[in-house]
DNA sequence: CGAGTTTAGGAACGATCGTTCTTGACTGAT
DNA sequence: ATCAGTCAAGAACGATCGTTCCTAAACTCG
């Protein structure tokens, strides 16, 4: 009952997240919002009730459709390599950790659910690279060094334009990393 | 001739520092600057020009009298452990590396001056990085690798408040890498 | 075909944003 | 003592912020 949706709200959180992977939360307005997510402002509120609420559909959006994914493929790379490379790479110019890199660096801090749901994904992604690429990884810490990794290899990937760079990076680190673990070597 | 300045510009642009490091820029305003520097907001317009004037002093600032000083310091480091040691810990709860990663994640997408210095900064850690610790790294890409690894290795001791798991995690990180370089072991 | 319900469209709200203006206090040189 | 010059203090500016309100349009159900 009641007028039919103009929009559809899996493809306006995606939209969502895309724009708040590469500004700011507060360099984002409620209009550059409306303008790219082909929702209504009064139809934004009504969905999400606020903001900080499409922020935070986005950001689990993100950690569900985004990194999740991710971290089933780590689960089954053979090694560090090709779960860095599985990290670094996304669909366009995006990668699968963008959104949450943002989120941990400018929202976390000031936002305590937003710091929650960061360190959750994080401490997912150490335990898919602590028991994940063909063995696991059994010096602890190292885990969490790798997922460290990643998101500063990701980072430097979206400074430099070229990503040329994050790859032969990742893959330095691999070739340093793997063959002191003999079940990550061919 | 006239009246003298209430304030040390240093110290301001120190302050100014200190607040842009963990929150993002759009998230702090005027107000929140005059009343944390310790200047007048006529002053800081008369000094710096805009609030972006004062952000880019903040940010040569931060290149020039803490990032540079860990630059020194890694050249001096035995290896990589001891260089990640002093990268990841600072005096008081910062580090020297933090206002350079809110740069690069959050200021430098869209102002290419911020990115800019961001990666004269980044190539100057490379290097350092690569040619510092105690013998050099030869590895190509292994030297961006470690810089990105150290970003993140950050990162990720900001968002979880206790610092113990990043020292474990650099500490890993280094117990992986550096059998590889002899020059690297004791 | 109305009655009821939900959305779209856009104007409008108070608050806050970065920036500027005005006024008076203070200093060093004349 | 006076003048010129700089700074401090805070009010005030237009623009934009996130949010709300009001009305018309488009659908379902009786």
């Amino acid at each position: 009952m009641g007028r039919p949706r103009g929009f559809d709200e899996t493809e306006v959180v995606r939209a969502a997240a895309a724009l708040f992977a590469h500004r700011a939360y507060d360099g984002i307005s409620i209009d550059d919002l409306v303008a790219h997510l082909g929702i209504h402002r009064n139809s934004l509120y009504k969905t999400f009730g606020s903001k900080r609420g499409l922020y935070m559909a986005a950001l689990r959006w993100h950690a569900e459709n985004q990194v999740r994914p991710l971290i089933l493929a780590i689960g089954e790379a053979h090694d560090f390599a090709e779960a860095a490379r599985r990290a670094l790479t996304g669909q366009g110019d995006a990668s699968a950790l963008d959104l949450l890199l943002m989120a941990a660096v400018e929202r976390a801090p000031a936002d305590p659910e937003v710091a929650a749901e960061v360190t959750a994904v994080l401490d997912a992604l150490d335990e898919a690279l602590a028991v994940g690429p063909a063995g696991g990884i059994p010096t602890p810490g190292l885990a969490g060094a790798l997922t460290s990794a990643l998101l500063g290899l990701r980072l430097r990937a979206r400074t430099a334009s070229s990503s040329a760079g994050s790859e032969q990076a990742g893959a330095a680190l691999a070739r340093h990393l793997a063959p002191h673990n003999p079940d990550l070597s061919p």
